[in-house]
DNA sequence: GCAAAAGTGTTTGACATACACCCATGT
DNA sequence: ACATGGGTGTATGTCAAACACTTTTGC
């Protein structure tokens, strides 16, 4: 059944990108130290973290794998970690910093070979301010003009992006995308990057003011030949996302 | 492989039906050339399914085990099996029914002994009509009420509680836990048993018809010594939640 | 003084809420 | 005729959407 979904996909290239190709994947989940013939009973577990950050006016996912080779971070948990602390693990050591938002999305299982997977997908978000390009092989890539990704890692990335769109429009979870300070503006066209379309300019300010969310710093922001603009800060406290993530999903 | 059958399971008929127990793990993708003694690499994979019902005005949860030992119902998803059939096929076994919706909720990981152990949790309606108790040794147990239940249970059951009384305010997912036609006295009853509240009965009949996922049938229903009501049944097709399960949630 | 982005209010329609009485039936 | 639950409409407030001009700065 599973296999009809990912055959299914059209993706063309995609194909190839499927985690059997090629022999370079010495970094696969079960490759590492794997006994040869040893009985394996269990699936293998595997986190993905599907990151997102805002840069160039564009929404962009951290892979790594390398151009040809391109792949979500994942990494294994070990037995005794809670799952949301592996993504944690995972993504920041793909991105070399810290995330500012984790969530647990689904998990599907996969009977492909070479073993038979768990795949525990996760959405992270990351400030904008934290520019560079991540450490290694990982790229910062645009929503718009992706790789060819393994089915699997396609399904996952979808998902997380449509998520991501819809809990825009019930949440604060857009906040977690900018840099620690910045403009209206700047949070208006990051809301309009991930929505793909314009928003009103007042009845944005009016909103994203009326939520409380937002505390105005004493500065303000000179840019250009224009009326310098000013800086908001996102209000601690108000942070922790409510009730699509479990109260004790600490210990995932 | 041992380990397994060492695992509690007395789910009975449930475990015995899952294609994986026993011995012969011949679909297993690289257990072919089995090792006796050699590392268990993985987890062992939990589905747990929370079934509601209403019944007699209250909100009512599936379990079994007995009455000294409840449990959620759970069941071990084979390789090839995805997680969602999988929950399909435990919720079956439990109820002696069909579910009417089916959901994944949130997967965590467990280093609980005797061995790791990956819950995924998923919420499943079962509509009143369905009315008796489960087979084997399974209760409707009221939510209220609850008997003991070990921690991870416990959290299972309440996150699906608060995920099925988030999602009343957003979606259409009551009409799932109704029989195949009802009054609206009845579905409004539904909301405030699981609301634990009231609701005014012209606000929500207008809701509700507004809304367009009702259709009225040309029979009513004389129940006692006052004017019959007006049967409706629930629009066939608009019966897909949408945006919270992923699209591919087929091959889960 | 002009270009360029920041900032600001009012009007309108849609929707949720509060609220009370008549209707159809069985006894 | 009366008890019981079924069924209906209106007035009010809240909130989201559409819409255009003034302000501050650099050059």
């Amino acid at each position: 059944m599973a296999n009809r979904q990912l055959e299914a996909h059209p993706t063309g290239p995609a194909a190839d990108a499927s985690p059997s190709a090629g022999t370079a994947r010495l970094d696969h989940p079960i490759g590492q130290d794997a006994v040869p013939g040893a009985v394996l009973d269990g699936p293998s577990v595997d986190v993905r973290v599907v990151a997102f950050t805002v840069a160039g006016g564009a929404l962009q996912v951290a892979l790594d794998g390398g151009p040809d080779a391109a792949r979500i971070p994942r990494g294994k948990p070990s037995p005794a970690e809670p799952l949301d602390a592996a993504a944690r693990r995972i993504s920041r050591a793909a991105l070399g910093l810290q995330e500012q938002y984790l969530e647990q999305l689904y998990t599907l299982s996969l009977p492909e070979p070479p073993r038979w997977t768990v795949i525990v997908g996760y959405l992270a978000l990351v400030s904008s301010g934290r520019g560079g390009a991540p450490p290694g092989d990982g790229v910062w890539s645009d929503t718009a003009d992706l790789p060819a990704l393994a089915p699997a890692d396609r399904m996952v990335a979808d998902y997380a992006l449509t998520r991501l769109r819809a809990k825009l429009g019930y949440t604060n979870i857009a906040f977690h995308l900018l840099p620690e300070t910045f403009t209206l503006t700047e949070l208006q066209h990051a809301y309009e990057t991930i929505l793909a379309g314009r928003l009103d300019k007042r009845n944005f300010r009016r909103r994203v003011i009326a939520s409380g969310i937002l505390v105005q710093t004493p500065d303000k922001r000179r840019d250009g030949s224009h009326r310098p603009a000013a800086l908001y800060r996102f209000r601690p406290g108000d942070d922790r996302e409510t009730y699509l993530t479990p109260p004790w999903a600490a210990g995932a």
